[in-house]
DNA sequence: ACTATTGTATTAGTGAAGTAGTACAGTTTG
DNA sequence: CAAACTGTACTACTTCACTAATACAATAGT
């Protein structure tokens, strides 16, 4: 499992979105066992109590369950984490659009520096 | 002089924002005195220090400047407030992008997503 | 049984951002 | 001159997210 944090901005909600969307596209499996709490926060350089806080937030939306002692699994349901995904990204885009109207631009010109974003 | 401000967010940099697009926009006349730093505190419902510092912020761009005890005034020469407001809305395409890069979601399919956005 | 590993809990500390209150220093205006 | 308005400065407090250290509890493997 690879993690691309940007540190400078709040850790626990990006470990929530990226395993979210991990899970989501499968690319974890239905009912798989995540890395340990430790595990994680060694592989991604946090601390252990943010990917706890993390994972209890995933959790809360039924997107994963713990096992006391045992460890933390994907719910065997993925349509949680894809609903969750799906409302995650919608909420962005409409953030984006709403940032860039405080400063001036209109719907329509968003979509225009979107279009020729360079990839 | 209205504000659109989101109080879950850094009030701060909203206010640097939309200061900034409306002078490089004209709708702030270059060389115009602005309100003053407790007139926009009352205005925007924030603090006078947080309307301060946000104008400490523009003036080292550039965009702003100080007469004490006579106020705040537009740079007349509005080419660092225009360019100021460009950069800040490459950066924040930039870190949409990359956000939903990390939620598995490709550029193309990102352009996609804006392109579909109903307005 | 022993040990390692797991989730879980608690408490304290840090840094950034904003809030709040107050005060001082110049300039303008009457 | 005096009052009212400016920018400016300072300290203390709050909140939030994350860090840090530690401890406890439960299970699995040997």
């Amino acid at each position: 499992m690879t993690w691309n944090l940007d540190k400078s901005k709040a850790l626990c909600p990006q470990i929530c979105q990226q395993l979210c969307a991990r899970i989501a596209a499968g690319e974890i499996q239905p009912g798989q066992r995540l890395m340990s709490v430790r595990e994680v926060a060694v592989a991604a350089g946090v601390n252990p109590n943010t990917v706890q806080h993390a994972f209890e937030q995933l959790e809360q939306q039924g997107v994963v369950y713990s096992v006391r002692s045992a460890g933390w699994y994907a719910n065997p349901d993925i349509s949680k984490a894809q609903s969750l995904r799906e409302t995650l990204i919608k909420e962005k885009t409409a953030a984006f659009f709403a940032e860039l109207s405080a400063m001036g631009v209109a719907p329509a010109d968003t979509k225009k520096i979107v279009e020729e974003w360079e990839i």
